[in-house]
RNA sequence: GUGGAUAUAGCUCAGCUGGUUAGAGCGCCAGAUUGUGGCUCUGGAGGCCGUGAGUUCGAAUCUCAUUAUCCACCCCA
């Protein structure tokens, strides 16, 4: 296919038919997100290179092969925004958020890019649902934070995700664990891969993360960083296990959630499915204490996670959770001739203004057609409108599920006092389904 | 960046070991006595067989390259 009317590798069109799928599952993130105390805030699309550099991390993969980089005109380097936290924080920063009221508490649904090697669950132009809180240091912040996760899920009827948590511990007590890993793996050197043996001088914790069966099985017998948590990085994260057991919110510790974001101290943990192919990470995140400092604000303690929504879609798909479709079409105005059908559209324009969703034709088809259009629309209703009627000023309504007609007074108060009955019943009759013991 | 599979109509796919004008189902459009949808029937539109080379009298079919898609590694949401 010719490379005008082909997207580009890794994106994807969302197309009227499905939209209302990620229409739905945005509201409900939305609401959920207001209950929590969380406001939207929205940062610009492209940052400069320098602030993913220092906050996502120099050494990640994320900064090192798969930002979108390049040069403005003005000879600026500009890179599209890999996630959401970075530009959050510079904004808090930037506007002194941080130095007004504690918490902040701040939510986003954003696009993020990364040029990375499409699969399952992996776009380079993908959707984050993010959320961040900003000067809170107690584990009640990040009980918060995944029960937050945790209510979205919920909301939207997905079951079977795995939640697992881990602490990564402060700069203080990370020290003496790399100590400790780098003596560990420096033993065993030789068995391990080649990029194991890299990391081993730069970052020993990414070998716990490799998949290779030799560095995973040497990394199986590692010391866990749990074991090397200062006393206040222990209190921090036995407090957040208490936490999630009094909100009932069932977790596993996996001393193998270590983040390939640099800025993650303390508190990691991540939503996993089993649905959604090899890319099972629905949701992850955890607590940044040292990044608003990193990026030049005051020291302020924070926390957030992402969380995706291609996947989060996959997922809704992979359980076959049904989300409701938009209400369809309330009435069709199929009309014969021109006057019939300028007599329409001027009845559709003032039944819209009440708030109806009405339609008539602007093909100048046949009835028949028209009313197989009406049919794919859904109609709830249509009329049709040709001489006799415009003479009579009387029509006949015919309700499409029943085939039942009935007269109707051709005027816009009285159409729009049927919709208005019809519409009514309709919700009645869905609340009855809600509460079907009422 | 590495590996595997795939590429034919808007969608899902046939097309056997190379043989004339490339097919089905669904979808779309139009008809089936004058102004009424769903079911059925009939007809129609729509494909440079991903792209470029090569082998051959002849290629959707075989070979190579290239691009894209899907999946996995890696990494992450």
């Amino acid at each position: 296919m010719a490379i005008l009317t082909k997207a580009p590798r890794g994106t994807q069109d969302v197309l009227p038919a499905d939209s209302y799928r990620w229409q739905v599952v945005e509201d409900i993130i939305r609401e959920t997100a207001r209950l929590y105390g969380f406001k939207e805030i929205r940062f610009p699309t492209f940052e400069h290179t320098e602030l993913y550099q220092r906050s996502v991390g120099d050494t990640t993969d994320v900064v090192q092969k798969e930002m979108y980089t390049f040069l403005d005109k003005g000879d600026r380097s500009i890179t599209l925004r890999p996630e959401g936290t970075a530009g959050t924080v510079r904004a808090m920063i930037e506007h002194g958020l941080l130095g007004g009221v504690l918490p902040v508490k701040a939510y986003y649904l954003t696009s993020c890019f990364r040029y990375e090697k499409p699969q399952a669950g992996r776009l380079r132009e993908f959707h984050q649902f993010g959320a961040e809180l900003f000067g809170a240091a107690s584990p009640t912040a990040d009980a918060e934070m995944i029960a937050l996760a945790s209510e979205i899920f919920k909301m939207l009827g997905v079951t079977g995700l795995r939640l697992a948590i881990n602490s990564i511990g402060c700069p203080t007590c990370r020290a003496s664990y790399h100590q400790a890993l780098t003596e560990y793996f420096s033993a065993r050197k030789e068995e391990l891969c080649a990029t194991c043996r890299e990391r081993l001088a730069t970052n020993p914790m990414r070998i716990l993360d490799c998949k290779s069966p030799v560095c995973s099985g040497i990394a199986a017998g590692a010391p866990v960083i749990l074991d090397f948590l200062c006393d206040e990085c222990k209190e921090h994260f036995e407090g957040v296990k208490a936490r999630l057991s009094d909100l009932e919110i069932p977790y596993t510790v996996d001393p193998g959630i270590v983040r390939g974001l640099d800025y993650y101290t303390k508190t990691v943990f991540e939503f996993i499915s089993d649905d959604i192919g090899a890319q099972g990470t629905v949701c992850g995140g955890g607590r940044y204490d040292g990044l608003v400092a990193e990026l030049g604000g005051a020291p302020t303690p924070a926390l957030g996670f992402g969380m995706g929504l291609e996947r989060l879609l996959l997922l809704l798909q992979a359980q076959g959770i049904e989300l409701p479709e938009p209400r369809p079409c309330e009435l069709y105005l199929v009309s014969i001739g021109e006057a019939a059908n300028r007599r329409a559209l001027a009845l559709t324009n003032a039944l819209r203004k009440e708030g109806f969703y009405v339609d008539c034709d602007q093909m100048g088809r046949s009835v028949k057609a028209q009313m197989k259009y009406a049919d794919k629309l859904g109609s709830v209703y249509t009329l049709v409108l040709g001489e006799d009627e415009l003479q009579s000023g009387k029509a006949q309504l015919k309700q499409m599920d029943t085939g039942e007609t009935r007269q109707v007074e051709l005027s816009a108060a009285a159409l729009s006092e049927v919709l208005y009955q019809a519409g009514t019943d309709r919700l009645n009759d869905a609340l009855a389904d809600w509460f079907p013991q009422e």
